[in-house]
DNA sequence: ATTATAATTTGAAAGTTTTAGAACTGTCTG
DNA sequence: CAGACAGTTCTAAAACTTTCAAATTATAAT
């Protein structure tokens, strides 16, 4: 007897995830991420990238869903970094290749 | 001089893949032929998923754009496989987990 | 406390995707 | 060739996502 159990929640987070990266923007915004460390935040990047601050903080929260994203507050700034962790986990070679 | 190129192109091309994904219905349909690999009609997707067979051929549309999954028509049917190669390539691991 | 700065939330509009039924196209069988 | 069957395209509605500006919340500095 083979248990093999096929949860919607699991599935809910693949999709959760897959639709974190599944937008030109946050494709971008990933990029960004993965080059420039420090001084990620979101007005830095709105800035950078040409993107409204709101528009920005809308990406950032999504990602930050996704557990893409990792946010860390200096003061009234908030820093975002990308969590290698998962990209490890999940897209191995992803980062790499981006 | 290091030549770092982003292109727009291959951007689209991530965000067709991941869009492909982003749904719970593609998730599904993706392990159904991962575990049926043969009579992966149309119709006995849409019977089996009891889903309408123009949504079946609306999201296996959106999955062969996406070059997740092939096609062999035999006679007046036409299968759908996964593509292995894309799915090794670029989600080492996934389907394995799925 | 007041003011300044950073980020988030809200709300409305624009844009996109999904759904299901009907119409259509292509292929097979008698 | 006509009828049956499989799959696709079209259409319109519903559902969902993205955008931007304005309002709000949170923190910091004076």
């Amino acid at each position: 007897m083979t248990i093999e159990q096929y949860s919607l929640k699991d599935d809910e987070k693949r999709v959760k995830i897959f639709k974190a990266l599944a937008e030109l923007k946050r494709i971008e915004m990933i990029r960004y991420l993965h080059h420039h460390r420090d001084n990620n935040t979101c007005g830095s990047i709105g800035e950078s990238m040409a993107m409204d601050k709101s528009n920005v903080s809308y990406h950032l929260k999504i990602l930050y869903e996704a557990d893409l994203v990792s946010v860390t507050r200096i003061g009234q700034n908030k820093n975002s970094q990308l969590r290698e962790d998962t990209f490890a986990e999940l897209l191995p070679g992803f980062l790499d290749r981006l």
